[in-house]
DNA sequence: CGCGTTTGACCCGCGC
DNA sequence: GCGCGGGTCAAACGCG
């Protein structure tokens, strides 16, 4: 059985603002039209400049790097993308004696993780330092963040392969959750990407992936394979993310890989069929949705069927099958 | 032995 | 100042 072989995807873009939202899902990054393109632009998302409708593409199947989320590789561990770099995490530095180093880098980003800085006892982690001093850091200044982005994601496993290799560096448990939160960082060791995964408390079904920052390398095992992608975006004024729905078991000889990877085609549900109105409602007062046109579709995918939204693939039934919504269901 | 996970401790920001 | 919750560290441990 592929677990993960199924998974249905909101995909959230979230605030590269401080640390202090009330949650991932508060996570507000204020976007205008073009804004929408340049925070895609930093994860790399390969939207397509003619796209009008604000339609993505997941990838375009040339990129290897590319995939959902990820960003194409142009050592961005040098950070050389100002815009990260004016969000670069003020990362904390242990300040007891533990730390070792507790004087604040020249540069407070991430960017000197390329070539300088002790390397990591484990890791070799390009946290070089891992993080700033808060004591050194300026009284009252905020601790901003990466940009960042969630997927919320259906799915009976926690950590959904997505082509990266992740070391988990903690584990907390979250209040009013029996589900713990888990805290990876990419363990190549110029990339500074961090994640956590962690299960929604109100629907255990649910997991919620945020990825910050960006990778400054390839994926490994060859992500991404080949796929069949569309987003579609929700937005309001403060807001924008998109869902897809996915699906590998389909792919046959495709491994149990990344969910992320293999999208199913959403068509334009209407609102009371989307399964994910309830998770989207967290994010956001209303949607709009658009789907890539086909002719769109067909650049980014091949080998898959066109599914029908949240159908299941016969192997995943068993697993999965509970997972649909009720008003999905019995829908073939 | 190298790599990844576990887990308790620690630090910080924030609210009261 | 204190408590709480979130994020991180790092020693210990497990596994191949």
């Amino acid at each position: 059985m592929d677990d993960g072989d199924q998974s249905d995807t909101t995909i959230v873009f979230a605030g590269d603002s401080s640390w202090a939202l009330r949650s991932d899902s508060d996570g507000v990054y204020f976007f205008t039209n073009h804004r929408e393109t340049s925070i895609f632009s930093k994860f790399n998302w390969n939207l397509h400049p003619d796209d009008q409708n604000r339609n993505i593409g997941l990838y375009d199947g040339s990129d290897l790097a590319g995939g959902l989320g990820f960003p194409d590789v142009d050592n961005k561990c040098n950070n050389s993308n100002s815009a990260l770099q004016s969000s670069d995490p003020p990362l904390r530095v242990r300040s007891d004696s533990k730390a070792g180093g507790t004087t604040a880098p020249s540069n407070p980003s991430v960017s000197s993780c390329s070539s300088e800085g002790p390397p990591e006892k484990s890791t070799g982690s390009c946290r070089t330092p891992p993080v700033i001093p808060n004591k050194v850091r300026k009284k009252g200044q905020k601790r901003v963040q990466q940009p960042r982005f969630a997927f919320v994601t259906k799915s009976e496993v926690d950590h959904l392969e997505d082509g990266y290799r992740w070391r988990k560096y903690g584990q907390k448990a979250v209040k009013n959750s029996p589900f713990p939160r888990s805290y990876y960082r990419c363990t190549n060791s110029r990339c500074t990407v961090k994640k956590r995964v962690e299960r929604s408390s109100e629907d255990p079904t649910v997991i919620i992936t945020t990825y910050e920052g960006q990778h400054c390398h390839h994926t490994v095992l060859g992500f991404p394979r080949s796929g069949h992608g569309v987003i579609n975006i929700h937005d309001d004024q403060n807001f924008i993310s998109s869902t897809s729905t996915t699906t590998a078991g389909q792919l046959g000889a495709a491994p149990p890989v990344s969910q992320l990877y293999y999208p199913k085609v959403l068509h334009e549900l209407p609102k009371d069929q989307n399964p994910f109105s309830t998770i989207q409602y967290n994010y956001s007062t209303h949607h709009h949705q658009q789907s890539i046109p086909h002719h769109e579709v067909g650049k980014i995918s091949h080998a898959v069927p066109e599914p029908i939204p949240l159908q299941l693939a016969p192997t995943d039934e068993g697993l999965l099958g509970d997972m649909v919504p009720p008003n999905m269901r019995n829908r073939s």
